[in-house]
DNA sequence: GATGTCATGTAATAAGTTACATGATTTG
DNA sequence: CAAATCATGTAACTTATTACATGACATC
């Protein structure tokens, strides 16, 4: 049930699904992500509810617009969640699954081969997080700590993913120096 | 889709639903889970299809047990899908959301009040799987060079876990000391 | 004229959670 | 004798993904 509670975040201003969708792709990515399909019938879901309520607009381009707006219930809703304590789900880490299992195909260039690209996903995004922050801090004097308050929860949150991000490379890199050493030390496989 | 993957790699020995189970609170629990109630129809599905097969066992205690084994499908699948590359879902981490939006409370006393909460729980999943890591170096020599191939890869997620959480607890200390400095700094609120 | 962005949605399917139902054996 | 563990499952519901459908306007 948390996306409920991310949109009614999000609408801090109001904004139409395509709109919030865009902020799954930008700000948030490394955090939320939706797809539209669920976006819209969530949305409605909570007009229903009372969270929000809607206007047609027209757009500048394209069809007409519905924007979606916190209502006094939506506002009350959304100081309930955030007061309720952090929200922790158990993790589910797919390729960790898979390095788990990794040894049965006894094959140690594939395991290699599977964490040179998780390093390389995960560099990537860890630096494009980066770029972020160093634009942020360009246009902002007496950065981080002149922040507003709004914007210094929101720049809490890029680090948390350039923190994880980072440990995620090292990660890699350590496993990768490991396997190295045991390929070099116990002779594997290839001897012909 | 990686629950059966999951699932068909826990099943290295033939296995009930209920140990499965078990093996997603201990080992495996810093990146997966799932319920019996999911666990039990997916090795249904997963029989249909072919990639496994099971008999029925009795138990010391309590009743018979529904043992599940790969069949020669089950081990092609599981092959496949551990050569097709790294699964990387985007992630879904509520809590940053909540972070995220909490500006809106206007209560750094809330912020810190999550924050501490948050390293509490961090600390307690990563000292848990550095207790694990100890033991396992206690028993084993030469650690971790000296591991076996397939307790090589076991091990690699668990360090990953390790660093994950170690980042996560110290952007929680950066952070609540940013915070800190923020109060001290621009007297916020509660002035009389 | 093709491709991309803007913008909304529905339908079908898959995945995951919560609640319900059962019953034996073990441990305190 | 109460509570926990062993062990399996079904049913109802919620959440998320994939596929389908539409159509205007903008850019190359």
């Amino acid at each position: 049930m948390s996306l409920d509670h991310i949109l009614l975040g999000m609408l801090r201003e109001p904004a139409a699904g395509y709109d919030l969708k865009k902020e799954f792709e930008g700000t948030g990515a490394h955090f939320w992500s939706a797809h539209l399909s669920q976006i819209y019938p969530t949305l409605g879901r909570m007009e229903e509810r009372g969270w929000l309520d809607s206007r047609t607009e027209p757009s500048d381009r394209g069809p007409d617009r519905r924007v979606y707006r916190r209502t006094e219930a939506g506002e009350r809703e959304l100081a309930r969640w955030l007061r309720a304590g952090p929200e922790l789900d158990p993790p589910r880490l797919a390729y960790l699954g898979q390095l788990f299992h990794m040894g049965e195909l006894e094959d140690l260039d594939a395991t290699e081969a599977f964490l040179r690209e998780l390093r390389g996903a995960f560099e990537a995004r860890r630096s494009a997080l980066e770029s972020v922050e160093w634009a942020w801090s360009e246009s902002c004097p007496d950065f981080p700590d002149g922040l507003s308050d709004e914007d210094f929860h929101a720049h809490a949150t890029l680090r948390a993913g350039l923190r994880v991000l980072g440990a995620r490379v090292a990660w890699c890199d350590e496993t990768l120096e490991r396997l190295d050493r045991r390929r070099r030390t116990h002779d594997h496989g290839d001897e012909r």
